[in-house]
DNA sequence: GCAAAAGTGTTGTCCTTACACCCATGC
DNA sequence: GCATGGGTGTAAGGACAACACTTTTGC
């Protein structure tokens, strides 16, 4: 097999003399690429992580779970195409989104080259009621999915280990949560994304010495036992105090 | 103006009546986009954080300074392109290479629409030699970095808080020093980029306290006071005791 | 009254910070 | 001998981990 050179701008600049004066030219020698971007949504319901998944579209991965994906629309920036897969898919708008990271393995599509960048959104399953069922459109338990369609396994736990890692130094939780939550909730939320057990003293205290949270007032209602105080989340103060830190710790 | 609805994939699994059998008639009705790999590459010398640029080919940026970067060719995948370009460039190989993110305004190239890939490299600016010079490829000091082509100021600031971050997590920097080095050397490196001034004796004894640090028994030489102790990184102790963190804060 | 979870403080340990003096070398 | 940075210890304060009992509510 013959290896090829990659072609290269290099190449193009010395064919063109040096400095390159039609760029609309130089673009349209670049090789394009189809790209997707696939939405990785994360929930928080009966105190289990849940992904929102559908069935695959594919014919052969007919049966298997999917991520939300689509293409990149013609000169749509990557974070509108994702907000729009997410209105698109669930009817859901004004959600947490961030760009984790593009993967480009030329086989990860069986139809051909493909490269996906992939988005972390988090949202409170009571809040946005699922109002599209299209490909079976439904939460799943994160730790028991098995197969998926593509690479999108990787993907997810790609996406599972940056959540984990945000989760820790911003206050990404909230998020999940109803705007009213309990201290319990928290924690469960807490202990669930980092799969430990967290001692219920201290993580009060952790969060009492933070100050943002800010007690209601109400209590819950229609639990069998003592009703936790409600707080909401100060996301203001959180906006003006975004941490600065220079320790060192590895 | 109107606003066209974008197209999308589930448009596609309609017109084709549920299940996708054709998966290379899918990808080819995907939009396609021009893919570049930029490289933002570190080093650290004089006491200073260095970046390595060169000369735009473009004319319309004449005189401004440019990440290295390509398209990414065809079946590629993305950390391939970084190397090689980081390879056609520089001549250097085995480098320290990390994915940092996807810029894709569609306006953030003159000739169209480009995609960009941005990867973050750190090296040491003694142990590689720059073997090519085309396009004044040469080290700048970070923060004399003022106008640059394209979005490439912005890619650069992105990466150089990547940087400031990972640097705190993992021993990032010792990519950017020589084998053996003095923990004077270390301080002014994390001093530099991190951007704070660091007590002397409480650095000493973090990086004690972390057994990461191999006296080898030499001290600096042709210095005009009293020789510091070199050291080398045990990488193979770090690999093994990663860490694992439970703290939240934030 | 019992089941179930809410709420609450103290102590010891460890990590972080602040801070000042003598030492080895080149010139 | 002087200039320059190398090398070291201690004490105080703050954060974190471990740990148990009383309170409130629904049934």
């Amino acid at each position: 097999m013959l290896k090829r050179e990659p072609a290269s701008i290099i190449a193009f600049a010395q064919k063109n003399g040096g400095l390159i004066k039609d760029v609309d030219k130089l673009v349209d020698s670049y090789p394009r690429v189809p790209i997707t971007v696939d939405c990785v949504i994360f929930g928080f319901d009966e105190n289990e992580l849940k992904v929102l998944l559908i069935r695959s579209d594919i014919e052969m991965y007919k049966g298997k779970w999917s991520l939300l994906g689509d293409f990149a629309a013609d000169n749509e920036e990557l974070d509108d195409s994702a907000y729009r897969i997410l209105k698109q898919r669930t009817g859901m708008s004004n959600v947490y989104l961030d760009q984790v990271r593009a993967f480009s393995n030329p086989k990860r599509h069986p139809g051909g080259r493909v490269i996906t960048i992939a988005y972390c959104s988090l949202l409170n399953i009571q809040h946005h009621e699922l109002k599209i069922h299209d490909n079976e459109l439904h939460w799943h338990s994160y730790h028991s999915i098995k197969e998926m369609a593509f690479d999108h396994k990787q993907i997810l736990e790609t996406c599972y280990h940056w959540l984990q890692k945000r989760i820790q130094e911003h206050p990404l939780g909230f998020n999940l949560l109803p705007d009213k939550f309990s201290l319990r909730e928290l924690q469960n939320l807490y202990e669930a994304i980092l799969g430990v057990t967290l001692d219920r003293r201290n993580f009060r205290k952790k969060f009492a010495s933070m100050k943002l949270l800010i007690d209601t007032g109400e209590v819950e209602e229609d639990v069998p036992h003592r009703p936790g105080k409600l707080y909401i989340f100060n996301f203001e103060k959180y906006e003006k105090n975004k941490r600065k830190w220079t320790g060192i710790d590895f």
